[in-house]
DNA sequence: GACATGGATATTGTATACAAATGCCATCGG
DNA sequence: CCGATGGCATTTGTATACAATATCCATGTC
C-alpha cells in the first residue's frame, strides 16, 4: 500500500464507490494525479486497475469515465456472483478445516453483535459480512475463482443498498449465514451451494426492490443518497 | 493495435503461449521493451495485463515471471470455464437469433472443412472452434461474462493439448458443435448448456489423459512440445 | 442558419532520467 | 567451512518532457 501506484488506485477506487466521483464523470489523468498527489504515471496504473474491475470504462478514443450501471448490468454481476460465489462456498464446504470453522463462527458472532445495537452499527455489519464471505473463499482454494469474484465483490451499487438496510434484513442476512455456517459444520457442498446461491440472490432483489422503490416515487438514484 | 502497448501485449503473450518464454522465466522489463522495439513505460502496462490475465505473476518483491501452471491449476480453471461458458450458451440459446444461428453454422462448416482435409489443418481447426465459441459469447450478451471467461479460454496448456488432437479427437468435438447447433436452432437453453460443459470438461480429460501419458512415459512436459 | 473546415487547446501515449528497492557476491568473522 | 554483512549491480517505481491524438470553438461557405 505504500507505493504511489496503490495510493492512487485506493483514492480513486473510494471516491467512486463513495459517489464522490458520480457515474458518468469524465477522469482527466492530470486531475486524478493531482488529486492524490502523485505523478500521472501511477495514476494510469491505477485505471488499469480499475477498468479490469470494471469500476471504471473507456470511449472509443481512451477518454476514461466512472462506469454507469444499467439495471441490466447489476442484474448480470449478481447473477454470476450468485453462481461463482455458490460454488466457492460448495468447494469450502468438501475442504472446511474445524480451524476454519471456528473463525467463520467468529465472523458471525462479530456480525450479530453489530445488528443487535439499538441502532445497527451498519459499517460493523459490513465488516463482518465481507470477513464471512473472505474466509470462505479463501476456504475454496481457489485463486482463480478469487480473481474472478474479485471484480464482482463490491459494487458501488451494492454497497449502497447495504447501507439502507432495515433491521430485519439484516436479522435476515444473518440468519442465512448461520444456516451456511451448519451446512459448513456438516462438510454438505450441495447445501452450502444452495444456501449461498440463494443468499446472494435474495441480496439481488432487495436491491431491485429498493431501486424499483425509488423509480416510483419519481426519485433520481443520485438524490436517494 | 497500433499502439505500442498493444504490440508489447501481443508479442509478449505470443512468446509466453508459444512456449518461446517457458514458465517460470523471469521477465526483465527492460530485455522485453529491446525485444518489442519499444520502451519500458507500454512494457509495464503490457505486463499488468498479463498479470490480470494470469500468465505472468509476480514474486513478493514485484520482479515477474511466466506464470507456471500446476496440475491443479489447470482442472481449476477447466471447471471454472465449464461452468461459465455453460452459462453462455445457456444465454446463447435463449437469445438466438437466426442471423447468428447461420454464423455459428457457418464457423461451423469451416472447422468441418478444416478437420477433412488429408492431414487436419489445426491451425484451421483452432479459428474455426476460436470462431464458434466468440460468436456464442456475443450472442450471450453479458460483457462481464464475457470479461471473465477472457482469462480462461486461451492457456497456454490448452493450445499445446489441441495441436496434439487425434483425427478422431477432432471429429468428435465437430460433432459436439452440431449438436450444440442442434440445441440453439430449437432455443433450448438447458439442452446447450449441458451439451457446452460436457464438452469443455471432456476437453479437459483429453488434456489429463495426455498429461498421464507424458509422465507415464518418463517424459518432462517440455520434451513432450 | 446549418454545416464543414481548420487550427488552438486539452488529453492521452511514449520515452527517458532519476530515485528507490532488491539481488548478488565478495569479504570477513566465527 | 558456514553464515553474516556490506557495498555494487541490477531491477523496478516515479516523475517529467515531449509526441501524437482528440476535442472544441471560431470562422467561412453554401
Amino acid at each position: 500500500m505504500s507505493r504511489a501506484s496503490d495510493r492512487a488506485y485506493s483514492a480513486i477506487r473510494n471516491m467512486i464507490l463513495s459517489g464522490e466521483l458520480p457515474a458518468g464523470a469524465q477522469l482527466g489523468e492530470e486531475a486524478l494525479a493531482e488529486m492524490c498527489g502523485v505523478s500521472r504515471t501511477p495514476v494510469r496504473e491505477a485505471l488499469r486497475r480499475l477498468e479490469a474491475d470494471m469500476l471504471v470504462g473507456r470511449t472509443d478514443t481512451q477518454r476514461t469515465f466512472v462506469a454507469d450501471w444499467s439495471i441490466d448490468d447489476v442484474a448480470d454481476a449478481f447473477e454470476l456472483r450468485a453462481m461463482l460465489e455458490g460454488r466457492a462456498a460448495r468447494r469450502a464446504a468438501e475442504r472446511m478445516s474445524d480451524a476454519a470453522l471456528a473463525r467463520i463462527r467468529n465472523a458471525n458472532r462479530a456480525l450479530a453483535t453489530a445488528i443487535q445495537q439499538p441502532s445497527p452499527d451498519v459499517a460493523g455489519f459490513l465488516e463482518g459480512n465481507r470477513e464471512f464471505h473472505a474466509i470462505i473463499l479463501e476456504v475454496a482454494g481457489s485463486r482463480r475463482l478469487a480473481a474472478l469474484l474479485g471484480t464482482l465483490i463490491e459494487q458501488p451499487v451494492v454497497l449502497r443498498t447495504a447501507r439502507h438496510y432495515t433491521r430485519e434484513e439484516l436479522r435476515r442476512s444473518h440468519a442465512e449465514h448461520e444456516e451456511l455456517t451448519a451446512a459448513f459444520a456438516r462438510r454438505d457442498g450441495a447445501w452450502a451451494e444452495a444456501i449461498m446461491t440463494s443468499h446472494i440472490l435474495r441480496a439481488y432483489h432487495a436491491y431491485a426492490d429498493a431501486h424499483r422503490a425509488r423509480i416510483d416515487a419519481g426519485m433520481t438514484q443520485e438524490a436517494a443518497e
